[in-house]
RNA sequence: GGCGGCAUAGCUCAGUUGGUUAGAGCAUCGGAAUCAUAAUCCGAGUGUCCGGGGUUCAAGUCCCUGUGCCGCUACCA
């Protein structure tokens, strides 16, 4: 028998679940977990929110929270949203609990002793207001390569570069809004190189693995692996378990996979047997399997078992890292900071959660992103789930009532017809159990549906109708192997609609304890009753509807973040002069750069700019736009570029130049 | 610029280690049937498998190259 842990990735409380989340990560597991359960495999499946981290302090404090407070209101809804969707957990853990602080501290000191975690000493910001040091997150100001505002400390939204927070210019802490000075701290490094030979010994042992998650993991490999530095100087956190290091706490990348072992412990505690986690993870034949999406393969793949394999216990390391790609809506991608995204709290008031099980594991994005598309859902819930599948049961079951008050025996022997319809379903439900085991889901629901096809066709070929009035032994028999059809796919299809094929059996007299080797066990006799409808359709207004919502979704406005005011001659300061672009070309060796050459009344300067993905040189030449002249030159990619050119970028970094209303002389100054 | 991925019917996608005439569902068209949620079933058509070259008896599949899109990464305002 199969000992099998499986994890879904830690979601991050600071807000809710999104049908991508659950297609990628949550739903694929459960249908794994659900079919173990059927072939009777000794499985457990884990999860929890992931609590930590200066976003969970900025939210919280932004909403006037504690940390706690918030995540505890997001683990609440986003228990909900998993329920509704019938994902079931084992356990559903969170890492704030004291579980999961004893089990990471006990990782961060064993890494220690043996020295694969170093300390070192940095510079950071240190707000002396708050007396605290600055997160990366918790500082903002000017980028100090594009000059944008609103920057963070480790990352500019409006350039996408990442940012030594110290280069940051105008820091200002975004607690207080005062400027930090820069302090001497030290941190704790995860010292990443020294596993370099041992996970690559222990990847090409992973040969079965999916090909997403090997390529990306052996390109990290192969650039060489750096130090991580595993802790923070924040107060919303796993501190560390040494002295004299008050205000430092685990960074969360370090500590969420732990996650994966204290909501065992935690379920082990749950059912009265404190010791039975260790079954799961001390145990060399049970195998971990982490679903993820395609965004944590690095940290499931390299980092999460470096920390593993130093452990003073004997853990096991991960046997499959099934990564899903993402799943775009109506063909754009996810954004949560835009708010484009179909909320599974908001989905839940409007649908089934068993209909989008259906879609998403019919359209999972297993090989590469999928589309979903409400048009999509429809068809699918409608032509497939009513249409064929539906209509199957009630047809048979109406058929049933109507003319044999619901009693259908077995018959004494079955026609070659019959036997035909039963073998062709029988080899479709072995190929089910093989895609099954493979985490081949999408392939899986169209071979389920291919079992109700054979049913539809039996059924007419049969013609019942006409044999009930001849032969009433034929049409019986038609109906009893329908019904064994019936029966089977409530089996086999329960790990995808576990409430809906309940809802199925019921409507035949059959229990609710399922098993994939009562499959071929037949019925001597079906009692039919209190049908009812399985799957109602989906009307094209509830659709309209579900799209209004989608496109309605406004992007959130985030608060602006203001400068400190700035007398008339700091603005006068600058020299901003129209110019008139004489020749454009693209810097070789670069994607966002173009190589200006532009006139300013009697001068020409050239200069670059990194407006290349928004505009091609064809397009600007002979334009005249604004221009900051008297910047300091400086060198780019080997050019001096004298100046800047002005230009609006948007959220999604999409720019526009700035350009004169009428036309206007080049060198004409601006102000 | 480097690494990786993707490109197949009108749409969404399958195509296992190269091997008959490249498939499924949806949509479209024609027909059958009337038990059923107007549901079902049968039949039909549709393809420069992104372009170009190569290896092979044989290429959607392997190699090289070009184009387009995506991800990571580098330079960068």
């Amino acid at each position: 028998m199969d000992k099998i842990l499986v994890t879904s990735a830690l979601i991050y409380a600071n807000g809710p679940v999104h049908i991508g989340h659950v297609a990628g990560a949550y739903l694929p597991a459960d249908i794994f977990v659900r079919f173990h359960r059927l072939l009777g495999s000794d499985i457990i499946f884990v999860s929890g929110t992931d609590e930590h981290g200066a976003p969970v302090s900025i939210k919280a404090e932004k909403e006037g929270k504690t940390p706690r407070e918030l995540v505890n209101f997001y683990h609440d809804q986003i228990d909900k949203s998993f329920a509704g969707l019938n994902i079931s957990f084992d356990n559903f853990s969170g890492t704030a609990r004291p579980y999961h602080h004893k089990i990471s501290q006990k990782f961060f000191k064993a890494l220690l002793d043996k020295d694969f975690v170093v300390q070192k000493s940095g510079q950071q910001f240190y707000c002396e207001h708050d007396q605290r040091f600055l997160a990366d997150r918790y500082v903002e100001g000017v980028c100090p390569f594009c000059s944008a505002d609103g920057a963070r400390g480790d990352q500019c939204d409006s350039c996408g570069k990442l940012i030594n927070s110290i280069e940051l210019k105008e820091p200002k802490c975004k607690i207080c809004g005062k400027t930090p000075i820069i302090k001497e701290t030290s941190h704790w490094y995860l010292e990443l190189p020294k596993f370099e030979n041992m996970l690559k010994e222990w990847l090409t042992t992973k040969s079965y693995w999916k090909d997403n998650v090997i390529n990306f993991i052996m390109g990290w490999l192969n650039d060489g692996l750096i130090e991580r530095a595993i802790t923070r100087d924040i107060d919303w956190g796993i501190p560390l378990p040494l002295p004299d290091t008050e205000g430092k706490v685990l960074y969360v990348w370090f500590d969420a996979p732990i996650g994966y072992i204290s909501s065992t412990v935690e379920w082990a505690d749950k059912i009265g047997e404190p010791e039975k986690w260790k079954d799961y993870w001390f145990d060399p034949d049970c195998k971990l399997i982490h679903f993820i999406g395609k965004d944590n393969i690095p940290f499931h793949a390299m980092i999460w078992p470096a920390v593993l394999m130093e452990q003073n216990d004997p853990y096991i390391l991960p046997y499959d890292i099934p990564a899903n790609e993402y799943l775009n809506i109506e063909g754009s991608k996810v954004s949560t900071s835009r708010n484009y995204a179909i909320w599974v709290d908001e989905y839940l008031k409007y649908f089934n959660g068993e209909l989008l099980r259906y879609v998403l594991a019919a359209n999972a994005p297993e090989t590469r992103d999928a589309d979903f598309t409400w048009q999509d859902f429809q068809v699918r819930i409608n032509n497939e789930l009513a249409n064929i599948l539906g209509n199957l049961a009630n047809r048979v079951f109406t058929f049933s009532i109507k003319f044999f008050a619901g009693e259908i025996t077995k018959p004494l022997s079955l026609s070659v017809a019959t036997q035909t319809a039963l073998s062709e379903a029988q080899a479709i439900i072995t190929e089910i159990e093989a895609c099954y085991r493979n985490y081949r889901v999408r392939k899986t629901t169209s071979l389920i549906m291919d079992i109700a096809r054979i049913g539809n066709r039996y059924f007419d070929e049969r013609a019942p109708w006409k044999a009930v009035k001849t032969d009433k032994s034929h049409a019986s028999e038609t109906l009893y192997l329908c019904l064994e059809l019936l029966r089977m796919l409530s089996i086999v299809m329960s790990p995808i609609l576990p409430v809906k094929m309940l809802q199925l059996r019921k409507m035949m007299n059959l229990d609710d304890e399922m098993s994939w080797k009562y499959i071929p066990r037949d019925k001597t006799v079906y009692y039919i009753s209190n049908i009812e409808t399985l799957f109602t359709k989906i009307t094209d207004e509830q659709i309209d509807e579900q799209i209004q919502l989608l496109e309605k979704v406004q992007p959130e406005t985030a608060p602006l973040v203001h400068k400190p005011e700035i007398e008339y001659d700091d603005f006068m300061k600058m020299e901003l002069r129209i110019v008139k672009v004489l020749q454009a070309e693209k810097v070789k060796k670069s994607k966002k750069l173009l190589k200006l050459m532009v006139k300013i009344g009697s001068e020409t300067r050239e200069i670059v700019s990194g407006i290349s993905l928004s505009y091609s040189p064809e397009d600007l030449i002979g334009k005249k736009v604004v221009m900051l002249i008297n910047l300091k030159p400086r060198q780019i990619m080997g050019i001096t570029s004298q100046g800047m050119i002005l230009a609006a970028a948007d959220k999604d970094n999409n720019l526009s130049l700035i350009t004169p209303m009428q036309d206007i002389d080049d060198g004409s100054e601006v102000s």
